[in-house]
DNA sequence: TTGCTTAAGCTACAAATGTAAACTGCTTTT
DNA sequence: AAAAGCAGTTTACATTTGTAGCTTAAGCAA
């Protein structure tokens, strides 16, 4: 995923993004507008600008069918890993590790959290 | 520090803000200017919109000497952790461990970054 | 078949952002 | 003192983002 089609989702077309990544298969704008409508309060013309957006933006497909059907081009976990590298570029120089210790020391870790890391973490042997 | 300050941080705006937060006192505009100038290749007046826009959000102080000299009102670990929960609430459901896993399976961390990781999360006895 | 609904595409419009010039009044230099 | 330089303030202007209306054409309901 390169750096100009990620960086460029906002955060309202996120939402959008995120209902596709959810959906197990591509959605006609009906059923996008129906949830985001609820869920956001969206009228059903921003629904369809921030569509056309995104696939202005490569980052959804559409196919023909009797109508078209929007799926995402790049997938969540692709997103999310893109989003975090960027934050550490951007706010911890470049160290996966600052942000890391960043969290640690301000309290963003929950008693959960910090098991599962010392599991994941733990010297094997 | 609230949601609506440094949500409101851009990206420009975090340039200044960053060489504020490595100076070690305020900082006049001459020497803001000076660093971006070489650093971003900004003009004089660019500096001084983003350092106004700073103020008036309240992010940067102003102390009046001879002339002005600003220094940040928030930390840059405030600011940074603000943003990493910021990342993990908007894209990883309020996990933060989400957050480290994708950092693990997208091979977000080098070996340095492990082996601290290693450090940081070992289990004392 | 005649409307009603609504997808698609185009247009709109204010606020935020990136980038910068113009003006105004000190301060410093010649 | 006159000129030069620059801080502080105001204004500018294009692009992006959030939000949404209008128009046209097609599918569906009566």
């Amino acid at each position: 995923m390169s750096d100009n089609l990620a960086s460029k989702i906002t955060d309202s077309e996120l939402e959008v993004m995120k209902l596709l990544w959810h959906a197990s298969d591509a959605l006609p704008v009906t059923d996008i507008r129906e949830q985001l409508q609820r869920s956001k309060g969206w009228e059903p013309a921003t629904i369809k600008t921030l569509i056309s957006r995104l696939v202005s933006k490569g980052v959804v497909r559409q196919e023909k069918r009797n109508v078209y059907y929007y799926s995402p081009v790049i997938s969540e976990k692709e997103y999310s890993s893109w989003a975090t590298k960027d934050l550490i570029t951007r706010i911890y120089n470049g160290k996966a590790s600052d942000l890391i210790a960043s969290l640690v020391s301000s309290n963003g870790l929950s008693k959960d959290d910090i098991a599962e890391l010392r599991e994941m973490f733990k010297v094997e042997e």
